[in-house]
Formats: structure tokens, C-alpha cells, sequence
DNA sequence: CTTCATGTAACAATAATAGTTACGAATTCG
DNA sequence: CGAATTCGTAACTATTATTGTTACATGAAG
């Protein structure tokens, strides 16, 4: 597919997907290719794809909204809170790391294809 | 303490203090009294105060970045992905708010009183 | 009644994200 | 080769969310 393909598929413009898709490539999830008959596709099957792997290409999203909000905090208030609150967050990611390492593409597609067929059995 | 007095700890604004302690107010976790000695103070013991009850009178700021961006997505490809992806959330949320359910405001402070010692004792 | 403090609305500033435009580079096809 | 196509990327604009600010009303203490 071209980044324009998709872009009309996620409702967006391409050079925002060719954005994302860069860090993709980047990892080897993806390849692209110019010109005629260019555009993007899968480097390896998708069963040897996880999200994990996924996570990690798209780079820094992390995964809380909640967290220490500097590194080396002055406030010695702010360094107990972390503290406290520090291993929880860790156990926490570490559980939704290890089932995004557990799930790929593959998996994924199952889902849909699954969810189509009920689709088309409800219709008829 | 007053407004004034968190916003100087806090680096910040004393009308930015009152719109967050609002949601503590209305949880029962602080009260306010204006005037002449007015100002903020806990509702209950430190002990009776948990990271949960704090996390849930501040309300909407949901613990995870990644997540569904709509309640209903039209897109079949993102309800695949919201499927999959959602027990894992959920799991992690849990682990997270039982733990935060599991500690209290003493907790907190008794954590801040042993750095407080430890430094201390390293500057004689 | 003056002073102090919260309560809140309205507005401005800031930052992060997303979208757009523009153009260069690589590839394919005729 | 030359035209069409498609990614790669920089620069800029638009949008949105958060934070900060100003202003003023309300209530309490002395």
C-alpha cells in the first residue's frame, strides 16, 4: 500500500503516515519502496511481528500517563512519591510488556477475519 | 496551608492549587476554610487517606497513554486491535490500582521522614 | 468594616500533536 | 532519456490540551 492508501484508509494525510511508518522501518518491521509500483509491505510474516516489538519501534509513547515527571526530581517530596510509586508502575508495565511480547500481527488478523465472519453471518 | 503557600512549594500558581485541592475537597480527602487562618488540611488521619482515593478525586486522568482513542471505533481493524489489546490494559490496571489502594498518605510520609534521617546522617 | 482566603469564570500563554506544503531523491515504465 | 510515481524530510501552520493569569465575588476572622 502507499503512504496515500493508507492515509485515506486511517483518515489523515501521508506524509503523516510515511512519520510513523519511518520509526517501523527503522526496527525492519516494514520496507518501502519508490517510484511504480512502490509504497509499503510487511518485512517478515506477521506471526514473527509483536506488538512488542511494535512498542518499541514507535519509540517513546510510554506506556503511563501517570509517572515520575523528571528523572532526578529537587523535591524531596516528589523523590518519596516516586519511590513509593515506582515499583508498582515497573510491575505494572512489566505485565502489559510481556502480554504485547506474547500477541503479534498474526494474532491480530485471526481476531479480524474471526470478526468478519460473524459480520457476514448476522447479515445474512 | 494556604493556596498561596502550596503554589510557592509547588513552583506553581495559587488558583491552578485551588482548581486540583477542589477535587480533593469534593472527595472528602481535604477541607478548606477561607479567612483569617484559612487555608487547607486533611479530612482524616494519613493513614485513612489511599493513593486509590487520591487517584480517583482527580479523576478523568486515565493511568495509561495507549489505549482506545474512541468508545465505539468505526474502524474494524481498530475494534480487532481493541479487543486483543484490552484485557492486557485492563490486567495492568488492576495490578496498579490495587496497589495504589494499598498505600496510604502515613506510608508517604514515613518514606519522606527515613530519607530526611538518611540525610542527615550523611552531612554529620 | 477591613483583611485574608477560597471559588470560579474568563482569558492568555505554552507546549504537544497533527496536518499541510514544498521539494528532493529514487524507482519504474514507455 | 523523460515522465510519472512514491518515499524522505524539512519547514511551516493549525489544533488541542494544559497551565498560568487576571479579575472579582463570597465567606470568615478579628
Amino acid at each position: 500500500m502507499t503512504s496515500e492508501d493508507l492515509a485515506f484508509c486511517l483518515d489523515t494525510n501521508a506524509v503523516v503516515v510515511r512519520r510513523t511508518m519511518a520509526g517501523l522501518r527503522d526496527a525492519g518491521i516494514v520496507q518501502s519502496g519508490r517510484g511504480h509500483g512502490g509504497g509499503w509491505h510487511f518485512a517478515r510474516p506477521l506471526a514473527d511481528i509483536s506488538l512488542l516489538d511494535i512498542y518499541n519501534a514507535l519509540g517513546e509513547p510510554i506506556v503511563f500517563q501517570i509517572g515520575p515527571a523528571t528523572e532526578m526530581p529537587g523535591c524531596a517530596v516528589e523523590q518519596s512519591v516516586n519511590r513509593v510509586i515506582g515499583d508498582a508502575l515497573k510491575d505494572a508495565e512489566a505485565i502489559l510488556m510481556a502480554r504485547f511480547a506474547a500477541t503479534t500481527l498474526a494474532d491480530l488478523a485471526a481476531d479480524f477475519r474471526m470478526a468478519a465472519q460473524h459480520c457476514r453471518a448476522d447479515t445474512g
